[in-house]
DNA sequence: TTATCAATTAATAATCATTACTCTTTGATA
DNA sequence: TATCAAAGAGTAATGATTATTAATTGATAA
């Protein structure tokens, strides 16, 4: 997602939710991320402008934006959680050596989610679709 | 997987691991469960016949299993884990109101997955597909 | 521009699934 | 039947996340 201060104080009023630095900070940052930060990550890299910020800061920014609809929680059984602002329908490429992960889009992806869709009678209300594949540079290291 | 003591009882050896009594009842509970149970419904359950049994031993338990190949730990960002004895290619419809989750297969799911393992070079390890639906007892609930 | 007040923050405690640990018991082998 | 490593039971520790509380701060309206 296209993002910056503007559109997010306009969505952040437009919910009825008060505009923070720290909030701006935080959504800021996870919406341009392309790595699926985990909470932890956000957090040390918000800390850098804010030193005083607490974890439950992030957590909360974390549930309001998800409830904005504009990042997802992976679904990953692996703890902690990662967060993804893609909401494009695509595929999780999962490296179980570094636990990277990378987005995955195509037609193929595109097309078996629309058939699916319709054999469930088109009533979905979100999906996760992850794959595991040792990652370049961990195949590469041998 | 239709399974039996006999069956287990040879992986086991075949394994080197030991054959227990309340690794045969946790296993044969689990390989035939469809309810996709978490560690606790799955202590809670053995426990009717083992007394004293411990969450450690359910938990060993179901590492070993997974170790073997024969059930897979769903990828939910939901607490608890739940574990899936189902080792087909298919979709996990999980319903978001009571978190019950159904198992789907079809061809759409099939040749999906078929296509996007030759779009990523055959060399995928693991997968995990999920869909959201309300389930058909909650959406007659309202 | 300032007063008001609910929303937000920071800090900390609590929760809870899972894992680690320790000691006891037991299955497998000779 | 003795031996011993593996497995079990019980309990403590871990760590991500959530709840709580008191202080602070946006947003609104006088």
């Amino acid at each position: 997602m296209d993002i910056n201060d503007e559109k997010l104080i306009k969505l952040f009023h437009s919910r009825g939710f008060k505009v923070t630095p720290q909030r701006l900070g935080i959504c800021n940052y996870v919406l341009k991320s392309t790595d699926h930060p985990s909470a932890e990550k956000i957090y040390s890299n918000i800390k850098k402008k804010y030193k005083t910020i607490s974890r439950a800061t992030v957590y909360k920014t974390i549930a309001l934006l998800k409830e904005m609809g504009l990042i997802s929680e992976l679904n990953l059984n692996t703890t902690p959680s990662r967060y993804d602002p893609n909401q494009n329908i695509h595929v999780n490429i999962i490296c179980p050596k570094c636990n990277s992960i990378s987005d995955y889009e195509s037609e193929v992806v595109e097309e078996f989610f629309l058939n699916l869709k319709s054999e469930l009678d088109n009533d979905i209300l979100g999906q996760n679709l992850d794959v595991y594949k040792i990652c370049e540079t961990c195949s590469k290291k041998k």
